[in-house]
DNA sequence: GATTATCCTATTAAATCTATGGGGTAATTA
DNA sequence: TAATTACCCCATAGATTTAATAGGATAATC
């Protein structure tokens, strides 16, 4: 199940991606679009912040504005960003890698091909669709 | 992320099906074989057996067996009855729809497009996995 | 220097997942 | 028919994650 996170990220990101200028937006003025808790949209903002998507500015007039275009902000790196892995099982992630302690070998684990075609799927639509695909 | 209770139905079911013949395994050798806590199992594969998958048989020599032939059994309903929605999120769920509290229209909104797209991508990965191309 | 709005840390509340415990029931075997 | 085997079922506890809240610090603007 995707996380409120990811989801109040991505629709945070959406909004500003659809203001005309690049001018920042409040977090509150985005909170109360959105209906989003302002507090914990705060938290995830600053994340977008500290990992490159977003700028801020502080005091009167300020807010968070994006930093790239809408077109260069791939799904694949807010997705890592804000859920983590995208594969469902550590052991197929790509960025994530971890082994299980119950498998003795993936290479012939169910579990593991399955999944592998599963990342493999979702990774390409992320792939495909970068920011400005979601507002069109 | 995968439960683990998916993760071990799956790999009990893989299990079942690479049995030569469909004699009655017990919990305590599946347990053993895939690394699983064995109580655990015992629920995952008492709701596998109440939804069709599995069959058992009580008293010496009983234990659990495939009901269906491997290349019957979809990916599709073994996740839905295991992990519950393929879907990340409720609102572009087939068997589990709900709607989004925060969400005012489903059609415009990007994370329901994102999502709507991930979730075909992994429905098409599960409609052409049965638990026969798992083990093969 | 007063106001505005982001920045940052800590904490709590809630939900879900994972695992365990203990006894009950049915089938088999001798 | 008695003993054994192994599934059946309920209840609960522990652990982890997620979601939200609180409070104050910092920086920029007017």
């Amino acid at each position: 199940m995707l996380s409120k996170k990811t989801k109040y990220g991505l629709k945070a990101l959406t909004f500003l991606a659809l203001q005309k200028d690049r001018e920042p937006v409040q977090i509150a003025e985005i909170a109360k679009q959105e209906n989003i808790s302002q507090k914990f949209l705060e938290s995830i903002l600053l994340s977008l912040r500290k990992t490159g998507f977003l700028g801020s500015k502080k005091g009167k007039g300020g807010g968070y504005y994006l930093i790239k275009d809408p077109e260069e902000i791939q799904m694949t790196s807010v997705i890592r960003v804000l859920e983590g892995p995208i594969a469902l099982v550590p052991c197929v992630s790509l960025n994530f890698y971890e082994k299980c302690d119950d498998c003795p070998d993936e290479r012939v684990c169910s579990v593991h091909k399955l999944m592998l075609q599963v990342r493999d799927s979702a990774l390409e639509v992320y792939r495909s669709n970068t920011l400005a695909d979601l507002i069109s």
